[in-house]
RNA sequence: CGCGGGGUGGAGCAGUCUGGUAGCUCGUCGGGCUCAUAACCCGAAGGUUGUCGGUUCAAAUCCGGCCCCCGCAACCA
């Protein structure tokens, strides 16, 4: 940090599965703290990638019947169209089926065998045959395969060892010298013992399968996932591949990883750099989990939630916003729709968004939207003036020691006090009295001044929410370009034209969520239809996702609208007559509330084109047209630009 | 005695290291305001801090016993 850099990770996740709410998590932790040193000058590298070998990736390929490569490639997309949804700005995205990690790998496993820190021995273990895996002893079910139930043979092969037991003293040293090293607290404590209770040489290879990186100058072995996975902190900042770069990254400001994964991160990985003479990486920080309904989230369960249904039903801010606000950074909290959606209404929509909203609104009543040069202080405006430059001040400093929830706090307690202030100004009362001009002018200045302040403070947080404010502000500058320096109080240039926009978050109806989990979001319900027309059930499909091949199945095309009507006896429903593409059709659909049927016309929509007929009010529906909506609001699915009728659309 | 986390007003949490009026958010009730997204502001009710014992002038906090809940891992040996 201290160079003006900052490299931080997140564990490379394992594509054997879908990705989770969890996974989520991590990667939105991490990106917030990597928006936030890139805002404060930092060059900033923020990694992050996926760990692809091993011998479960090569059985589900198996299954599946493709290559490894195959299968890991389809789920590795899928990992990053998720970031791409949530605005993850990861700097690079490590495969470790890369030629350059499995070289940079290999030269790991060379050099710290060369050390005389790895021997060959032989490895025993339980052996099921037929499913060609070894189990611990502990894992076993009354002695048999806890996978198939069959019975177990104890057998040996030969494997490298490790013997990271000749580096625990210097481990533990480290740690001790090095409070930081391994957060939170709790966590320290908790490795500290396991280390001292003992380290076993760590097997690095298998011959069992083939799906890894081969130990070099054998035919049979393939190295340890876990040593083929943590290296790749070191692949990605250039290690063996860029001298300069590696020497301006390396040691890692922070490996940001769940409790699961300490032992790793902060036993076996230090434990290789030391062997390879590096230095270690300032912080392996331990977040905690998401739980849901107090459990640990998990298929068997039925309780996984997935990422991509909150995204649309809730937008990726609220989502964001909820992760980083609710759960203190580092433990276990729970995850439930109805604290979101009450997070959503208390804190995004009634204390952010109604601020904006509310002081826009008294502007453009008053001013006409343009923001005033502010005149004389007054003591309660020296507070508020204050209260913003503690609030910078403590937000930074409570990033920087990876107190995530507890900056948000601090933010949202100085737009509580904004609101507070608002009241206590009265500036509609102000407005009514000419001799007032001048105060009204200052109060309303303080108004947007603050909303700067806080959609800087809150951009590495909500990206697309702070860019909103922006907008709404009228600042032409960039929010992109803006540093912390633009977090000093007065630097709101008077003059700015506004723009009142739409509620930056509308207000979600609880009243309306029963206990029942989720009604389905609309957006979705093509998808659904898709997954009715034939569900591949498979064991490793995570619950409610469909694969790209279920996807194809909706002809989605775009349409121009030729004519609309009302049908008669449905107050909500209308009849349109479209052009497919030489083909045309009528689709009736449930917008009669939200649009008139003259707007329509010459509209360019998306719509399901191969959905059975349906009638409707005695209408044929041929096909259905798309539409986002929440709560009352609705927008059709147009095209943003001019395409051709009859256009695929995917 | 496997390891770890936890038990604080209706809900979720902070406070425990460094003993000294039990704090925050949501919810409930009452009031205010009218700029605003039934939003905002003020006030109130509601807790013998799981339990028993110890140390102390003083314990949510330190020490010991007991009870209860959760997890043993998003990885994988």
């Amino acid at each position: 940090m201290e160079k003006g850099r900052f490299y931080i990770s997140t564990p490379i996740y394992y594509p054997s599965d879908k990705l989770h709410i969890g996974h989520a998590y991590t990667t939105t932790a991490a990106d917030a703290l990597a928006r936030w040193h890139r805002f404060d000058g930092k060059d900033v590298l923020f990694l992050t990638g996926s760990d692809e070998h091993g011998q479960k990736i090569e059985r589900v390929a198996k299954q599946q019947g493709v290559t490894p490569k195959e299968y890991v490639d389809r789920i590795v997309a899928g990992f990053q169209g998720l970031w791409e949804r949530l605005n993850i700005t990861y700097d690079d995205f490590i495969r470790t089926t890369d030629e350059r990690h499995e070289k940079v790998v290999q030269t790991v496993f060379e050099k710290v065998y060369a050390k005389g820190d790895i021997y060959k021995g032989e490895y025993e273990g339980w052996y099921c045959t037929p499913c060609e895996t070894f189990w611990v002893e502990n894992k076993l079910e009354d002695g048999k395969c806890p996978d198939c139930g069959r019975p177990v043979e104890l057998v040996k092969e030969e494997s490298y060892f490790f013997q990271i037991s000749r580096y625990a003293d210097r481990l533990l040293k480290h740690i001790e010298e090095h409070p930081e090293f391994i957060q939170p607290e709790s966590r320290r404590n908790e490795m500290v013992s396991f280390i001292k209770s003992g380290l076993e040489d760590l097997c690095v290879s298998r011959t069992t399968f083939d799906w890894g990186i081969p130990v070099p100058n054998t035919d049979n072995h393939v190295i340890y996932v876990w040593f083929d996975a943590l290296t790749n902190y070191l692949t990605g900042a250039g290690y063996l591949q860029d001298d300069e770069k590696f020497a301006k990254y390396w040691p890692a400001d922070i490996h940001l990883v769940g409790k699961e994964i300490m032992r790793f991160h902060t036993i076996i990985w230090p434990i290789i750099l030391m062997a390879l003479d590096l230095p270690l990486p300032k912080t392996v920080f331990g977040h905690g989990w998401l739980l849901f309904d107090q459990q640990k989230m998990s298929k068997s369960k039925g309780n996984v939630v997935d990422p991509h249904a909150l995204i649309d039903e809730f937008g990726v801010d609220a989502i964001r916003y909820f992760l980083m606000r609710e759960i203190a950074f580092g433990q276990d909290g729970n995850f439930s729709r109805r604290a979101l959606m009450e997070r959503i209404n208390s804190d995004l929509a009634n204390d952010l968004g109604n601020l904006l909203h509310r002081t826009l609104a008294m502007l453009q009543k008053y001013k006409s939207g343009v923001i005033p040069a502010p005149g004389a202080s007054t003591q309660l405006d020296e507070e508020i003036i204050q209260l913003s430059a503690q609030t910078v001040k403590e937000v930074r400093a409570q990033i920087e020691a990876y107190q995530l929830n507890t900056a948000v706090a601090t933010i949202w307690r100085f737009i509580g006090r904004m609101n507070k202030y608002v009241d206590e100004t009265e500036p509609w009362a102000l407005a009514k009295d000419p001799e007032q001009a001048e105060r009204l002018n200052t109060v309303l200045y303080n108004f947007f001044e603050a909303l700067r302040v806080v959609a800087l403070l809150i951009k590495s947080f909500m990206p697309e929410t702070a860019e909103k404010m922006w907008q709404q502000l009228g600042i032409d500058e960039p929010i992109a370009e803006q540093s912390t320096a633009a977090l000093t109080w007065g630097l709101l240039k008077p003059q700015l034209q506004t723009q009142k926009g739409e509620p930056l978050f509308p207000r979600l109806d609880l009243d309306a969520e029963t206990e029942a989990p989720a009604a389905p979001p609309k957006v979705e319900q093509a998808q659904k239809a898709a997954k009715k027309v034939e569900s591949k059930p498979n064991a490793d499909e995570g619950a409610g996702l469909i694969d790209i091949s279920q996807f194809a199945q909706v002809e989605l095309k775009v349409a121009e609208v030729l004519s609309a009507a009302p049908v008669e006896g449905a107050d909500k429903l209308l009849k349109l007559q479209v052009d497919l593409g030489g083909e045309e059709r009528q689709i009736v659909a449930g917008i009669a509330q939200h649009y008139q049927p003259d707007e329509l016309v010459g509209k360019k929509i998306v719509v399901v084109a191969n959905l059975k007929p349906a009638k409707l009010r005695g209408e044929v529906s041929q096909g259905m047209l798309l539409a986002a909506s929440q709560g009352k609001k609705l927008s059709l699915i147009t095209v943003e630009r001019d395409v051709p009728v009859g256009s695929k659309v995917k």
